[in-house]
DNA sequence: ATGGTTGAGGGTCAA
């Protein structure tokens, strides 16, 4: 069995991509990040076409997540529980679409966009890292509820959690850049304190190994990259996966995401 | 030359 996570970046603007990138990735779960649509504009023909289930959560241009399966797709889950709001300007605060939970295939899957922090003393970050701090708890309460659940957070992190993630560490010091920060780093690390592991690194060594880069400065052409898209799994999950990869090519060429696909191998 | 983009939507805002 195969998962993967990937921000698309649009899933209307790469509907070819994504479809090409499903017949030869031979993925059984994808959790996708950033559709940017709603159910009323959402591409489903794609994925039936494909075979697969699909469940998606889009309130605008923003955000949104969604889970394509080809083992099976129930107990469908917007948002996580307690999951923090968000509001500026006036307007109501409300649950982004950021997370969206499926069981596929005996796998609790999630596909996460965690809020970006723009900035180290933007109110964007105090919103981020308290996001990361609730859905840990509640990542906690579902392992002890059953130790033995197999587990997939997967999605777009906005964490770089070592230097080797970032093409230049001392360039994002100094810059005061966020990402890389000691809270933010805390923030993904108390997943693991939780029991939840990254089961993609030991398969993807560093340095130089990352899974974004930024549309600006040709950042990808001079290999100029973050490792900021993770599988984390549950050790029951974390178990059974023989082999993993980061599918550096599909962010080559025109039209290309400014995120790769992440794909992780599991054993039966 | 010391920059260089992309997407949604129709405002700029977001990354």
């Amino acid at each position: 069995m195969r998962i993967a996570t990937w921000n698309v970046n649009s899933l209307r603007a790469r509907a070819d991509r994504v479809e090409s990138w499903l017949e030869r990735s031979d993925v059984d779960v994808l959790a996708i990040q950033e559709t940017k649509c709603r159910d009323d504009n959402f591409p489903w023909e794609l994925f039936e076409r494909m075979g697969y289930d699909v469940a998606h959560f889009g309130l605008n241009q923003w955000n949104g997540v969604a889970i394509a399966s080809r083992v099976g797709l129930t107990d469908v889950e917007r948002t996580f529980v307690d999951q923090p709001v968000f509001g500026k300007g006036g307007v109501d605060p409300i649950q982004e679409a950021r997370a969206i939970s499926a069981t596929c295939g005996g796998i609790r899957v999630w596909s996460l966009y965690v809020p970006n922090g723009r900035a180290l003393d933007d109110e964007h970050m105090h919103y981020k890292l308290h996001w990361l701090d609730v859905l840990n708890q509640q990542a906690g309460s579902w392992l002890e509820a059953d130790p033995e659940a197999q587990i997939a957070l997967m999605g777009d992190f906005n964490i770089a959690p070592q230097d080797d993630d970032v093409w230049d560490i001392d360039f994002f010091i100094q810059e005061g850049l966020t990402h890389v920060s000691e809270p933010e780093r805390a923030a993904f690390y108390a997943f693991e304190k939780t029991g939840f592991i990254d089961v993609v690194r030991p398969h993807t060594p560093g340095p130089g190994v990352y899974t974004y880069w930024d549309y600006q400065k040709l950042r990808f052409p001079k290999r100029e990259g973050m490792r900021i898209d993770f599988i984390l799994g549950s050790p029951a999950l974390a178990k059974r996966v023989v082999s993993a990869e980061i599918d550096r090519e599909e962010r080559k060429g025109k039209g290309a995401s400014d995120h790769a696909p992440v794909i992780a191998e599991l054993s039966a």
